[in-house]
DNA sequence: TTGACTTATATGTCTAGACATATAATCGTA
DNA sequence: TACGATTATATGTCTAGACATATAAGTCAA
């Protein structure tokens, strides 16, 4: 279970290094928490230099396959199941990227003071001028999402001189506010009315819901909530994976 | 613009040349498509070998921020907004994560010859034996989601022998195949009555889809749809991004 | 037993070279 | 002009060292 290494073309020294490891991770042979050789162990094994195997093992640490500790050695790291990442940026540059022709409808853009519920919803306390807007995405003219986002103009003072009558908020943030943390909640609803015909669907049609919030460095920046008709639009991942 | 490096800390040169140029290719100083300074400029600038600045620009091109291309150089590359990365693994692990109590229930598990909606589902030509399961997961007693799924007997023969009675096969599959991609598409439905029933929902209430692929180098190893109550489960995803 | 000090060691970073390899650019030819 | 061969060059990988640094483990005293 150990002698074949069952491809026959030959990648680079370090790199069939970093894929023994792995398939011994991945297959279990090397379960969580199983210290794996030194490093000057596998440069005997393997009869490279340190920087051989550095590179191999960096490069696992880096995938988060394995954690390495000084004096102590590597070890397999339980693989991080619970958690999800999702990754969503931008709708306009998804919607180019897909080829589609990208449309762009802003319905209302609100600069108030916070109210109570805003000050919820962004999860800050003191008071303080929001944006509130509301606009619609197509494609290829067909409703592809509506947007309803408040931005809190304490963190981004810039937004207020936006009017986002062109460019979508989020391509604009995007450009202007780095940001550092986000947090996403996928969930289903059923379209009311008001989502119902700006979506050009039926009433009680399932809707796809993203509420994405995003942070800069523990300050809130904005929160965004995305509606797709939930039977045509389809969320596609495609990773790789171990 | 250039001269000051705000951190005072001193970490160590490679992290500060990688800080540097991730820096410029963030605030837009260095735009997609731009061609960062090649490696011997880098050296000079930073009066160190090569290899410390080929490591920076190493991690540069496996975080994706830069495309390296021999004899040409190192690009800028355009960020990746459109795509999506959506990673979610074990239910059984993520409710008891949340410290939840799991609960599994078997619905019903046959094994047979592959039908041709099986294998349109697979994306596998011929034909084969097939394993297809459906399940019921539950945390702290209340339903959390009920599964559906195909299992490619010829690619995991292994699992004929696994009745899943009491370890749901997604776990089962975790813990025996290694996979090397996924694909997820989410999408939101109205539940029919038998979906209904089994998450004790009322009929067209919004449900979640979520469909997921998995292979292994180019075979099909599983096809499962996830349906979870739309109104109360939801998928929460935090991460840190740049 | 506990805490403080010392030591051994695995990883982290770095150097100054080397050769391999893919390919952009050039040049020559049909 | 179009195509094929050559060359220059930036990256890819690798070596055999070096010193730095965090820390597990051992030592010793209170």
């Amino acid at each position: 279970m150990s002698l074949a290494t069952d491809a026959a073309d030959k990648p680079t020294l370090y790199k069939r290094i970093r894929a023994d490891i792995e398939k011994r991770i991945l297959t279990g042979e090397w379960p969580p928490g199983y210290r794996i050789p030194f490093e000057h162990e596998l440069v005997a094994r393997y009869r490279c230099s340190r920087m051989t195997v550095n590179k191999a093992l960096s490069e696992l640490a880096q995938a988060d396959l394995i954690e390495r500790r000084r004096r102590a050695g590597s070890f397999v790291r339980r693989p991080q199941h619970q958690s999800a990442v999702l990754k969503i940026s931008d709708i306009r540059a998804e919607i180019t990227a897909l080829g589609r022709g990208y449309g762009y409808e802003l319905m209302s853009r609100k600069l108030r003071a916070a109210t109570v519920a805003d000050r919820e919803r962004l999860g800050v306390k003191k008071a303080g001028k929001v944006i509130a807007v509301t606009c619609r995405h197509s494609a290829d003219n067909v409703p592809f999402a509506v947007e309803d986002r408040l931005i809190d103009l304490s963190s981004v003072p810039d937004a207020a001189a936006a009017d986002f009558s062109r460019e979508p908020p989020g391509s604009w943030l995007l450009h202007h506010v780095p940001w550092t943390e986000a947090e996403h909640t996928i969930s289903a609803i059923i379209a009311d009315d008001r989502t119902a015909e700006a979506l050009d669907i039926a009433i009680g049609a399932p809707c796809l819901v993203i509420d994405r919030y995003t942070w800069r460095s523990a300050r809130t920046i904005t929160a965004v909530r995305l509606l797709y008709p939930g039977d045509s639009h389809r969320l596609v991942a495609r990773f790789k994976g171990g």
